[in-house]
DNA sequence: CGTGCATTTGATATACTATAACAATAAGAG
DNA sequence: CTCTTATTGTTATAGTATATCAAATGCACG
């Protein structure tokens, strides 16, 4: 398998548009099977261990780019047939969230996929407050300035949480 | 009384240092005194009703830099004689979060007073994980930068929460 | 005043989010 | 195969937040 069928497809990465890839029309079970192909390979570089309960809830973080909460994802594996209790879900998304494959929305108290696990970094995200659909970006200049600012402040920074809430265009267009 | 009075008091404006003042010694009384002092104009000049649970919340908010959690506030309230529900706490926070007294940190669930309830803003905060005191800052080179971002991706900003977890100084030279 | 309406608070119950603790099982190393 | 560690199962509980309705309070108006 090549590497480059290990990133997300194509439809996520055009950037001719403004509207982020994830907010339009796109292949999403695409989506789906590169972020489970990334999860292999990254996980297989790191020694981690992708079992079938982390896998299936990575599965099911993914099945929209809306935050899932992790009583839904409970619901969802109990209806596969297994009769999952709240750890398994937590410990699942922790290992998820420390691998780098899944973020916390702690605004929401929920989790979204990340969208570029092959590259670990931080969460900047934007959240529609009418559809409640998640953009993930990175920005370098939020980041220098908020480095900047924290050093001017005799910070040393360890982790960022950028959660900004608005309305996408698609939801403005629609009234 | 005059209005310079009701703001926050020097030690909290003194920007000589890279310090922030919150994190150096000072007159916290005078902090106290202050942040009420501000939140009894800006009641008075929106028209909101600053009673004495709310008020009493505020000043309980207020005891220190570090953010306290709901439950803490409650076990304070009830130490004061009322005997407390926690709808009781959450309607004054509730209140104090929409009047722009107080912020809601959802990284710790918890709150912190607001250093410049006079010009209402959104939260940008500096945490420091060893000694959990928080620093809010506003810069205008962040806000700039995630305004941009999010009218290139299409969205309209209505909210911001940008919570940076990190180590102070202090906590720095304390190895 | 006194009446009526709106806001705030009291009180009970419950929903939602997350973790502790320990037992059972499965996976990997030698 | 056996030892060791990591993972999952299971039960219980901790921690955070809200729904609902009743009682009390504040305020506008006549
Ligand atoms: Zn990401
Ligand atoms: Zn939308
Ligand atoms: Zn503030
Ligand atoms: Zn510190």
């Amino acid at each position: 398998m090549m590497v480059s069928s290990l990133t997300l497809p194509d439809a996520l990465m055009t950037l001719d548009s403004n509207t982020p890839a994830a907010l339009r029309p796109h292949d999403h079970d695409a989506c789906i099977d590169a972020a489970l192909a990334a999860a292999e390979q990254t996980c297989k570089e790191q020694g981690l261990r992708l079992t079938p309960i982390r896998r299936r809830v990575l599965e099911l973080v993914w099945q929209s780019h809306r935050p899932v909460g992790a009583y839904e994802l409970l619901e969802a594996l109990s209806a596969d047939g297994r009769r999952a209790m709240p750890p398994t879900v937590y410990r699942a998304l922790d290992f998820l969230v420390n691998a780098g494959l899944v973020h916390r929305l702690a605004t929401l108290n929920a989790f979204v996929g990340c969208h570029d696990p092959l590259h670990p970094h931080q969460g900047q995200f934007l959240i529609c407050g009418d559809c409640r659909r998640v953009v993930e970006f990175h920005s370098g200049s939020v980041n220098r300035s908020l480095d900047r600012k924290a050093r001017n402040l005799g910070f040393e920074l360890t982790e960022q949480n950028v959660e900004l809430l608005g309305r996408c265009s698609d939801c403005r267009d629609a009234h």
